[in-house]
Order: C-alpha cells, then sequence, then structure tokens
DNA sequence: CACTTGCCTGTGAGCGCTAACAATGTGCCC
DNA sequence: GGGCACATTGTTAGCGCTCACAGGCAAGTG
C-alpha cells in the first residue's frame, strides 16, 4: 500500500480511502491511485484489514453429507447469497454425526475467525450438543428443529408430509404406508408425525412405518418387505392392506420402486407411491414419481439473511426466531393412473 | 494474548510458543500456560497470525454446479483432505461458465488471501481464461484437460468411455450409439473421443453423436430420438441399427431408459445401455445402469496434495503435472440380459 | 479582515501476533 | 573457578492496514 502511495503521489490514508469508498476524496486523486492500483497490480492486504476492523468477513458453514442433493443445493444457494452480501464462505463437512465430531468443525472454524455460522446437520444429537456450545458468534441451523434456542430455517416438514399423505388418502387409499428415515434426524421424524397426523384425523389406520437409512438399498429392502405384505395380503395378517406408501426420500422412493417392480406389483395401479425432495431424477422414475418439492436454494439464501442481519444489528434478538419455507407436492404418475 | 500471558505469569511470547508447540518450553511453564487459556477461553487470533507469517492456510475452491454428484463429491473429498493437513476450504460456486465469471470468482478468492486454488470447472473456455491469468499463487485443476500448461488431476474419461464401448461391443453389438454431453465440456469430449476411437478400431460404423446437456430431460429427448430410430430401423434410412447406445453421464441415461420403455422397447433386450459416473441411484434404475465409477473423493484428497506439496515446496514444478485416476466399469442389468 | 465551515489530505498510533535477538539461569568441562 | 554450551524466557520491532485526529485550503459569513 505503500507503494502504491508513493507511485500516486499521495499517502497510504488516502490509498486506503479510495479502497473503502470513502466520499471524501477528489476525483482526479481516486483515479490516479486507482491508476497505481493497477499498474503495479495491487491487492489490499485482508488479514490485516481483518485485524483492524475486527471483521473477517467470512462466514462458516457446517455441512452433514454434502454428497446429497438437498445439502448440496443449499450449501449452492448460501454460498451465492454471501458473496452477494461481501462475504466469504468456508464449509467444513462432518463425517460422524456426534456432539464431539460437530464441536471440532466449529472449533476448526473459529480458528479461521468466522463470525457466524450456519449448521446444516438436521440430527438431533448434532443439534442438541450445538444449544449447549455457548458460542462467541450467531448460531442459525438449517432444519435444525424448533425445540432448541437457537435460530433456524426450515421447509415445512411436517406439512409436506401432510400434503402427500393427504394427496394419496384422497386418491381412494384406505390407509397409506410410510417408509421412514433414520430415527435421530430431525426431518425424518417430522415427516413421520406429518404422515400419522392425517392418518389419525381421517380415522385411518396407522401401520407400522418401515425404517431406512435414506439410500436407495434400504428402500430396495423396504419395498421388498411392503412387497411381501401385498402377496401376502389376501391371507389377512392383522396389518392393513398395502396400496399406498409415502417414502421420506426420493432415493429411498427409487429403492421401493424397484423393488415393487420385482415383485410384479404395478406402481400405480396396485401400489401408489410418493416421496420427499424432488431430486432431478425423481421426474424420470419409472413410474414418474409423485414428490414434495423443497426450495433448497430458498434455505441457503433464508439462513444467509438471517445470519447477516444478527451480525449487522449487533443486537441478539429472539433466539426463537423462525423462517419456515412452505414445500409444494408435485404429482405425478406414481401416484395417480396416467 | 496478553491477558494469558499475565494469568499464567508469562511474557505474551512464552504463550505463543506454547500455542506453536515451540521445543523450548519448561514443561511446567507449558501447562501453566494451557491451564490460563482454558481458564480464559482465549482463542489464538488467526488475521494477526496470518498478518506476520504470511500464511492465511486457506486455500480456494472454483467448483461448478455442485448441485450434481459428481462436484460435489469431489468438493466433500478434497475438504477432508485440506483440513487434515490444516487447512480450511473456502469454496465460490460459478453461476456462469464464462471467462468473466471465472475471473470474478478467482477474484472475490484473491481478495481473501487464499495460497492456492483448485479449480473444478470442467469446461473448456473456462479452463482456456484459468491458463491465460498468471495468478500469484498456485492452482490446480480438476477434469481442466491436459492441454493447457497447468497441473491436472483428473479420471481418465477416454479410458472410461472405451471401457463401456468395448463392453457393449463385446456383448455382440455392431455398433454403439452416443449420447454425448454439451461439447463445451471436456469430460463430454473425452468421452466422445474413447467412444469413437473404439469403434473405428473394431471396424465398427460410427453413427452421429446425439447432443444432450447432462440433464434427465435432455437424455429422455435423446431417447426418443433413438426409439424412433429403432421403430423406424427396418425400413433403412442410412444409419445402423441402433442396439446399444453409450450415454455420456448416468442422468442421461436414466432420461434414455425412459424414453426407451415409453415407445414399448425393452431394455437390455432390444437396446442395450451404458452411462457414466455411478450415481448412488444407478444401481436402481430400471434396469439396474452399466456404468463407469469415477471416484471422485480420491480427485478431491489428489487435488489438495498437488496443491499443498507446491504450497509447501514452495518451488514451481513443472507446470504439466498430471495425476491420472483410473475408472472401473461397473456391469449391470441394463447391458446384459439378468 | 478575522472567523467559521466543509472538503480533502496527511500523521501517528495500534490492532494481535511472530521472528529475531538479548538476557538470564543451569550444568559441565578443563 | 572461569568459560562455554545449552535451555528457557523476555524484549523489541514490525507485518499492512484503518481509525482518530490534526492540518491546510477554499469558500462563505459577520
Amino acid at each position: 500500500m505503500a507503494d502504491v502511495a508513493q507511485v500516486a503521489g499521495v499517502s497510504h490514508q488516502t490509498v486506503s480511502r479510495v479502497l473503502s469508498n470513502h466520499p471524501n476524496v477528489r476525483e482526479s486523486t481516486r483515479t490516479e491511485v486507482l491508476r497505481a492500483i493497477g499498474q503495479l497490480g495491487y491487492r489490499r492486504n485482508s488479514s490485516a484489514r481483518a485485524l483492524v476492523t475486527r471483521r473477517t468477513l467470512t462466514l462458516g458453514v457446517v455441512a452433514c453429507n454434502p454428497t446429497l442433493f438437498g445439502p448440496s443445493s443449499t450449501l449452492f444457494g448460501l454460498e451465492e447469497a454471501a458473496r452477494d452480501e461481501g462475504y466469504m464462505v468456508s464449509a467444513v463437512t462432518l463425517r460422524r454425526y456426534s456432539a464431539a465430531a460437530l464441536r471440532e468443525a466449529i472449533d476448526h472454524l473459529s480458528d479461521w475467525g468466522v463470525e457466524g455460522i450456519v449448521v446444516i446437520v438436521p440430527h438431533r444429537e448434532a443439534v442438541t450438543a450445538l444449544a449447549e456450545l455457548r458460542l462467541p458468534f450467531p448460531v442459525v441451523t438449517v432444519e435444525g428443529g424448533h425445540s432448541l434456542p437457537i435460530p433456524v430455517v426450515s421447509v415445512d416438514q411436517w406439512l409436506g408430509a401432510r400434503m402427500a399423505t393427504s394427496h394419496l388418502l384422497a386418491a381412494g387409499h384406505r390407509t397409506v404406508w410410510h417408509v421412514a428415515g433414520p430415527p435421530s434426524w430431525l426431518e425424518a421424524e417430522a415427516r413421520a408425525k406429518g404422515w400419522r397426523s392425517v392418518l389419525e384425523e381421517a380415522g385411518a389406520v396407522v401401520p407400522p412405518p418401515i425404517q431406512g437409512d435414506w439410500t436407495p438399498l434400504s428402500g430396495y429392502r423396504a419395498g421388498q418387505e411392503l412387497a411381501g405384505r401385498v402377496t401376502a395380503g389376501a391371507a389377512g395378517r392383522g396389518s392393513p392392506e398395502v396400496t399406498a406408501v409415502f417414502v421420506a426420500n426420493d432415493q429411498m422412493a427409487l429403492g421401493v420402486l424397484r423393488a415393487l417392480r420385482e415383485a410384479g406389483l404395478s406402481v400405480p395401479g396396485q401400489v401408489a407411491i410418493a416421496g420427499f425432495d424432488d431430486i432431478p431424477e425423481a421426474e424420470f422414475f419409472t413410474p414418474p414419481l409423485t414428490t414434495v418439492r423443497q426450495d433448497f436454494a430458498a434455505l441457503g439464501q433464508a439462513s444467509i439473511r438471517l445470519l447477516i442481519s444478527r451480525l449487522e444489528s449487533g443486537t441478539r434478538p429472539d433466539d426463537d426466531e423462525r423462517v419456515v419455507i412452505e414445500p409444494r407436492l408435485i404429482v405425478r404418475g406414481s401416484s395417480t393412473p396416467s
């Protein structure tokens, strides 16, 4: 910066003012400084700047498996929004979903001086641990559950599950089976609750949910079990007939579809299926999958807006701030005869 | 740090030595300092440290659409590897694939003082622009093409395409059609070249490749065109019969499968299909998709290793350094009668 | 004409840390 | 016992930047 000042024939402070868009700089001086900057290829040192301003303009993100469509889309929207606001995003991924792993990830981010973090880990243990940490900077969670005093941005999972389940019931099915996500995942829990609530309101029998782990393989296994029930159905084993299934995510739904097809069952003829997420592939499944679309990018943007508003207000407003985004039911061939 | 020093009854320099694991510190002093640190909840200021050491320990990543399975998996492996080496990763995503967008992304990273960057943008224009930028820090590309003087880490796309094509030919097909990715993508080009080379070596007719854009929808359209040819095939329009198709990625292959099925064609009975990537869903397509698996996580790890080795050697070794990872053919039902 | 006002610019201090050097204490050799 | 090597600690000087303040100059005011 001293070099630039010398070339431009001004003081380093004037160079600083030009770079910070300070108003009180004569136009001719400004252009002269900018010329010198261009000539020298100068870039302001961010560390020195951060040191004196006490602002790193960096936000941290803790993400769970970012290989999945949802988290990665959220991250995408989040990064874009942060960049527009002049912040940098540093992401850390979680290998295990333990409290220790979360703490380690947050420590790592703290070491680099992030001003705030977004936690995209809809996992009960992790979020609980998060609430217990008293961190010296603001935290926002995405899908972090509503029972903790941490601001959260989420899609209404409960409502989405209700939409899918109601849609299936409305098509005339007596009841709707459910392939659930792992119980430690908050989203899985909310979806299961939504599903159950609709059945109870309708006075329908609530079949035992089948446990999956989000992967297509687990969906496949669940599908095999369901197929077995359909085939053995006439024999009557106390459980209600399987004619409709709400699967907690699209990947598992893919596995279910395959298992049913292998068992010779037609979808939606014999069994209607609905998923959750609306991954790009869902429209091209066999048959195209009825599912619940989540606006992941909006989730990311909202989380950044919330985080930055706390950062810049400086205040620590209500810790129970909530942003809820509505999901949308996308009806396709897996639930309606084509 | 001064506070810690006072509490521990030492100088700030000793505190610094403890934090840097300097050898010459008496054990009793070290524990005393650590105790003070714990008591005060002190954290070393990364900006001040970066300012004086001239090391930010931050790496930048420029990624194209990280919603896709490949890039996001690479990013995942990359971040993990970087963290193990004590670096932080800051990622920026590209909205458009222009030279200007790339420059903007890199500027953004530079402003935050990254020590080096990994560019995961297998796009011709972007990579060419990258080669022309003379950046003051090391750059490594993932799938950045081998024709430029930039170190690159990649899966051998050409070989992967050859594997898939050879596999289809070996099954007895006269020739193999190809649904290609956008020509501006280096991976699309390499896969098309590999496909073509096998056909030429085998003396097979090379059908005109059909252009897609990586999306399931474009695959679906390509599939409709192919289905049309099969049905009209007997009429003979100069083009060879469609009995096998190598699709440049799994998402498009999904679209192709659906279009063929809608046209009443059986896979692999009438048309055999192979894809590329091995996304988690591929195994559960109808039928399960034969595809070429890429080890994306290894790609990310290798890119970090390469980048850090340049960083720490300080030297600027051969700019044509290359790491090539072998792909693997995964044979499933879409290419072989079950 | 002195005085204020507003604009523009320069000066000096210091953000929190590490590198280099200086200073102390401790043990060992001749 | 003097001197040397070594381990341990303290002192000082910046790293490159922004903030607070001071100063200079032109224009307007009483």
